[in-house]
DNA sequence: CGCCGTTGATGAAACGATTCAAGTGGGTTC
DNA sequence: GAACCCACTTGAATCGTTTCATCAACGGCG
């Protein structure tokens, strides 16, 4: 169908493997073969094919990148870090959905190991060892995102949920906001429950302090809204006095319930509101919320450094974690005023 | 290296062909045939390697999806109607960025050529029709997405932008407004050039209105902030009661700025505001935004089918243009009170 | 003049799946 | 019992690259 190294190599008057070397090592090629051979290359408008190469080489050069969410922001820059250090192997970032699904985690995973990927970089839904292992069984390199280290034979990437949680909520006590109310969930998700531990401990700490949980069904906006609802009543009943959202999807959609809503309630008057991620639009809102911020580019770049070293190391190699602190960013949805 | 069909073969006591049979044409292969190879494939964790299938097919089973901004949630929709579609005929989606650059752009549609994919979604960056051509040429069927049909020999799918931005402007002249500044840029982009233009259309047609121009340099939050200042400036001086903003991020941005600003306009009394794209967070913004919806999903899935029909089409077929009718949600940002 | 080392080019084997013409065997028919 | 069918199976050829052992040419050297 397309043209082919052998047309190349009879047009320039050479053999297929010195072809080959021109695209390879051209250092073992004198130069004014070199250049019939890409004098050829142009003329007949030749692109190599990957898919013999990879069948040849065995894996092909792509990392496939798993999220949760690609409407999340937060995930595309993950996704720009990994592309940027990827580019810098010569691998290139394959960009996959899981929206949440376990279903959709195992068809796309089933799909990378059909296409003998040079690794996984994998936001796991839920428990995903068991998909894992048989990854690694087949020898293809795993690095775990943005999940803490539940699992220590695997390498992972993650930033510290529960100091992130417990820096939230560490700083609304400074506020002296004394009723704080978690909202986020499933409960399942790891994050939000990491985040929510993390708020625990500083709550414990601190004598008449309580923490209640509203949990919901996703980190969405959409779930954001129709918390605030709930938590308006509660802070018409005096039971609530600061939010801590597991996210900032769902510290926007609150916010925006809140203000609007019948109960008239100011931020940071009434509630102190903390979010979780720093997304762009946690600064642009009304009330610009103060946010965990995690190193979204760093964590992408660092996963594919890791895996990078996965890939090298031999067989029962120690696997490595890397642990990033969040940092604080205030803003004046919790700057008393 | 892995297990190949030789192995599987072998173990089940049957040829390479029949293997091969059982996996594409289980039809026909007798019943105990099939579970013998199938035992041994489970046995022996047997995976088919994609790129020799591939190399013996000629091409991929991916579809390449390249955008501007996989940040925008815009594009996170699109994506998901594409790969349901696409799934449909046992496609994969292969979601790639080009962040707005040119150059990402080139590299990457040189590696989906190196690919041999199935076909490309493309929203060109600019103008990218040497770089399409060359893909038709190689055999590659593209599809432009979210991109008027100025190049009418490639096929398309997009929203009317102009009908669009007519139907926004509009909405703001129904509102008794006269003082209409349209927020957006660069106005190299065609979304953007497209959406002014159907909003002039409007207010030329009816006397004693305006439309002024605030060109921005992207089509982002931080860019409608920027733009923010500028517009509580017009407004203090009379000269603005409405503005319509290019997309959504604009006017999220530019609504915290005017409503935080010292300026204290107020949404919608002193500016109605339009929008455009309806992300979620137009409905979950302070002051709702009235936005023009675009049909995100269905674009995305219109273009795989498209893309089918490209493929299946002979060479000279006629290219199919698809154009959407967006759809005008009000909200309380444009609603007189 | 013959030998050797070096540099560069060659071409066949291999990667793993699919395809398809050819083959095998068992059953049916006359 | 020969001829013929039908339903499966077989196995070699093929896809486009890369690799590597082998080979050719040439210049230098004794």
């Amino acid at each position: 169908m397309g043209v082919s190294v052998k047309e190349v190599a009879k047009r320039a008057g050479v053999s297929v493997g010195t072809v080959s070397n021109v695209l390879n090592r051209p250092e073992s090629v004198r130069a004014d073969t070199i250049d019939r051979v890409n004098a050829a290359i142009a003329e007949l408008g030749y692109v190599p094919n990957d898919a013999a190469r990879q069948l040849r080489a065995g894996q092909s050069t792509q990392i496939a990148l798993l999220v949760l969410d690609i409407g999340n922001p937060f995930f595309a820059d993950v996704a720009r870090g990994a592309e940027r250090q990827a580019a810098l192997t010569g691998h290139t970032v394959l960009l996959a959905n899981s929206d949440d699904s376990h279903e959709r985690e195992a068809a796309h995973l089933d799909q990378f190991e059909r296409q003998r990927v040079a690794g996984v970089l994998l936001v796991p839904s839920d428990d995903a060892a068991d998909r894992v292992a048989r990854l690694r069984e087949r020898g293809i390199p795993v690095v775990l995102v943005d999940r803490g280290t539940a699992d220590s034979s695997v390498a992972s990437v993650a930033v510290d949920d529960v100091v992130g949680g417990k820096t939230a909520a560490q700083h609304i006590l400074d506020q002296g906001r004394r009723r704080i109310v978690f909202v986020g969930g499933p409960l399942a998700i790891a994050q939000a429950r990491d985040r929510l531990a993390g708020a625990q401990e500083a709550v414990d700490a601190v004598d008449g302090a309580s923490l209640d949980i509203l949990e919901t069904t996703s980190l969405s906006l959409e779930q954001g809204m129709a918390a605030g609802a709930r938590i308006q009543e509660l802070v018409a009943e005096g039971k609530c006095d600061a939010v801590f959202a597991a996210n900032d999807l769902l510290a926007i959609g609150l916010q925006q319930s809140m203000l609007t809503g019948a109960g008239r309630v100011t931020i940071p008057g009434d509630v102190v509101m903390v979010g979780y991620d720093d997304i762009s639009f946690a600064a642009a809102a009304v009330v610009p919320i103060t946010s965990v911020r995690q190193p979204r580019e760093r964590i992408g770049s660092t996963a594919v450094e890791l895996l990078m070293k996965e890939r090298d190391a031999a067989d029962g190699a120690v696997r490595e974690h890397v642990l990033f602190q969040p940092e604080l960013v205030v803003r004046a949805s919790s700057t008393a005023q």
